[in-house]
DNA sequence: AAGCCGTATGAAAGCACTTTCAGTTTAGCA
DNA sequence: TGCTAAACTGAAAGTGCTTTCATACGGCTT
């Protein structure tokens, strides 16, 4: 009995269990395609010669390293989490790995976005909701990982995105067309852009562009720039509920804050609709459970694409640009 | 200037360079022994192509930026969510990378159980919700796979647990004050545990024990076994509120389950509390925005702990093995 | 019995490098 | 000028694992 000195390959095991290395590469990956018995014997000479797979020559071996990476802030925002949710049912499928890069600073996401190209464990990124420059760009597509962005165009890039200005129209044209007159919005549309992407700008821009065309006009007075927090969402719709002539509708720029508002007005026993129409954007799961109207932007959806892209672009490499826009829907329930 | 599309290899840059791939390892590894003329043309040739040597690179991630994985049956469900930002919270402190295995069936599972451990592309791994039996947990251990449990216990294993039966105690006990007589129960719990752990079961118990003690009965005709979806818990939301005699109160398993049973009292314009109370449980973000009663269960907080757990036994290797309760808290707010 | 599946397995061809070995220069020295 | 030891360099043979392709075998149909 000649203990093998060095340490234990697959090869050994085989010849240990009387199979073929092709056959001990099944048990490792793809256990459910070998014969019961088999995989028994084999488990049971695993055990014994303490076999471990090298890790280096299993990733040489693959054609990637079978994960895909998903940078995101807030990652436990509800819309994030159903963009996630489109990613991850697409990638289970296709049998990849999720790997979450919570990013929640400008530094963060910068280390992020020099490393990863380099690093290389990983296959494909998305990218969702931040800003990218040029460089990074350019270094991501240098170094051939294919990315698809998420809420944010680069020329350079695969891109999902949504047309929020639209959006905003569309919610205007359905307070219009209740009959509101004074109507408000509450948003994070602070100037100072900081790592994260802000659609919720051109929600507004869409937003106030359609009222003003009716001739509807939407007075400083009306706009309260509220980030994405309860506290300061339900102090701004306080705010607004309190002025002389209170607005007849609030538009929240997520649905979130929309929550945030609904409670404010049941707290002041204002009643919704009747009183205070509140339209919210994302339709997260949430906003059907409590009836609130909002836009849909199929969150789901847009990780699935966003997915399905990069495999399609992973499997046939040269696969050209692609950037997608979704349609947005509004979907009316009992606050308007 | 046309970039390379695949992630250059040694062959591209020796094409590039004009030398043989022999050169370009040994420039890599033994420079000292190639012509100094010939290393700068490598050398120039791997920079313009941006070349990294993909096992070297791998080395590198692997030190420096250590990785857990976490495996979690619905992770897009609230309550795995916010279990998973008290997670991602404790790593991204400490700089380690966020794996997300969604588990959808028992297969599934099982194929991860048992090559995890060997694969070892994790340093620790953290189970939500799922049952694991001998032959797991010890295939974990003798490979020393730090671990911890959370909603699941096992001797061999860190775990982080939930008195669930004392949660459906602290219901009733609470409905039981304000005066209910007749109450019911929606969950989900079927008889054939699937891959997913019933904590509901536990939570039912307690419920119906405190019930019993009070000297109130919970009939079968006022117990509604309904999966986790909104259809189902809807129906039998339905069911109960058409009965002859319909129940003041209902519990439910988890709070998206009480929104489902708050919208269909919305429907039926019955008016909660007064005509019916109802308790969720979890304590969800948007528990708080509608006003939810509810088991208060500090999901972050849970997994902040599971984190920090591993964290400190990947540090230290032979920490004493942990098993946590966390406690909980009824949080009264307007449906009861 | 002939044909056809589907599963379980092995042989062999990669993968991205490293290393050995032998061949070619080059330089040094008579 | 001829000869040899360095000094380089490339072809080719590993490295440990995955994956494709082909084959074998036990049913099932018709």
């Amino acid at each position: 009995m000649a203990p093998t000195k060095k340490t234990p390959t697959i090869y050994d095991v085989a010849k240990l269990s009387g199979v073929s290395i092709s056959t001990i590469s099944r048990v490792l990956n793809t256990s459910d395609k070998v014969n019961p018995e088999t995989l028994k014997r084999v488990m049971d000479a695993i055990d014994r010669l303490g076999f471990v797979p090298k890790a280096e020559a299993r990733a040489r071996a693959m054609q990637g390293t079978g994960r895909i990476g998903v940078l995101t802030p807030l990652f436990t925002a509800p819309s994030f989490v159903q963009r996630l949710r489109g990613v991850a049912s697409a990638l289970s499928k296709a049998n990849y790995e999720l790997v979450i890069y919570p990013v929640d600073s400008m530094d963060h996401l910068q280390g992020y976005l020099s490393s990863i190209p380099l690093m290389r464990n990983i296959d494909g990124l998305i990218i969702m909701s931040l800003a990218i420059n040029d460089q990074d760009a350019k270094r991501l597509s240098i170094n051939g990982m294919g990315t698809v962005l998420i809420e944010y165009l680069h020329p350079d890039i695969n891109s999902i995105q949504i047309d929020d200005t639209h959006g905003g129209d569309l919610v205007a044209k359905h307070l219009i067309k209740k009959g509101h007159k004074t109507v408000a919005f509450i948003g994070d549309i602070e100037p100072p852009e900081k790592f994260a992407i802000h659609p919720v700008r051109s929600r507004f821009n869409g937003f106030k562009q359609t009222l003003q065309e009716a001739g509807l006009s939407l007075p400083k007075a009306y706009v309260k720039s509220a980030p994405y927090t309860q506290k300061e969402t339900r102090q701004a719709a306080q705010e607004l509920l309190n002025l002389p002539k209170p607005p007849t509708a609030i538009f929240a720029a997520s649905d979130t804050q929309a929550f945030g508002i609904m409670k404010i007005a049941r707290q002041l026993n204002i009643k919704v609709p009747d009183d205070l129409a509140i339209v919210g954007f994302d339709d997260v799961d949430t906003a059907e459970y409590v009836d609130l109207t909002t836009v849909r932007q199929h969150l789901d959806e847009s990780g699935r694409l966003a997915a399905e892209i990069l495999l399609a672009r992973i499997s046939e490499a040269d696969r050209p640009l692609q950037h997608i826009n979704l349609p947005l829907l509004l979907i009316e329930r009992d606050t308007t």
